[in-house]
DNA sequence: AGATACTGTAACCAAAACAGTTGCAGAAAG
DNA sequence: CTTTCTGCAACTGTTTTGGTTACAGTATCT
């Protein structure tokens, strides 16, 4: 299964912003990220749509947190980046009548379900400010 | 991110393998599954090398179970599909060195052990056996 | 007004993973 | 010694993420 990375690099840039405080461009958080500021501006583009930063154009212009670090959870993060599921059951449809299938999905169904309330969970109880103290005590 | 379909048409075949109790060929078990020959031997095989099939060469040759469905869960299958861990948690590695990276990495490996080992019980408390009663209840 | 410094977005290419396909070597039964 | 199987390598197609280039739009400064 391949990895999407999108969630631990956005969680990483949206911590550094928020201990920043002001306002960035997508070219210094490229550079945060290790990456180019057209994949920056595509990436937080979905955490606009979802209200959790916002974007000026012009000259002066960047990134910015809409609310502070202990208003934002992992889960509001990953709810962003993602269309659909969190933890799609891998379920086949080579025959969708056949009741060996059927049940074979179900089962999966049931325990991506359980999984997947486990993570949303976890997600939902930390926000950003918790991964921010965090790292600073390390420091 | 993408569904790999493995595991469910490993359920799927291995509960009609076990409910026919002989042995199938390539062929046969491909026509269940909408798929080519190739790709079961390439499947099952991941299968044989954990001892959930044994396969035989030559004519009359095919696939078979080399226990009964109740002595398989559906852990076993997916421990037999997978190479490394059954859900691995999407970390950045851009800034190895980076407290605000390391304790995000932190947060989502925690919140993904959970659910993986949610999901580990899910599998291993469902054989195939089970999902073979489930579906010959609705026929 | 016009240069400058930003974002927004489309259009590509590359890499990885699963699936599908062809082709052929090897083995076991008739 | 032919037929019927598996085993395996090699190639292609498809999808998803990431990287890159190019260019249009916008706000600020002089």
């Amino acid at each position: 299964m391949k990895s999407d990375g999108r969630l631990a690099r956005m969680l990483h840039v949206l911590v550094h912003m928020g201990l920043l405080g002001g306002r960035e461009t997508s070219e210094r958080i490229a550079q945060m990220l290790n990456t180019n500021p057209v994949v920056v501006r595509r990436t937080l583009g979905a955490l606009r749509k979802h209200g959790i930063v916002e974007s000026e154009g012009g000259r002066g212009g960047g990134w910015k947190l809409t609310r502070s670090l202990a208003q934002i959870t992992v889960l509001d993060v990953q709810k962003a980046l993602l269309e659909g599921q969190m933890l799609p059951a891998p379920l086949s449809s080579d025959h969708p009548n056949c009741p060996v299938e059927r049940a074979s999905n179900a089962v999966l169904e049931h325990a991506h379900k359980l999984a997947e309330a486990e993570l949303e969970k976890a997600y939902m109880a930390t926000t950003l400010e918790h991964i921010a103290k965090t790292a600073v005590s390390k420091v």
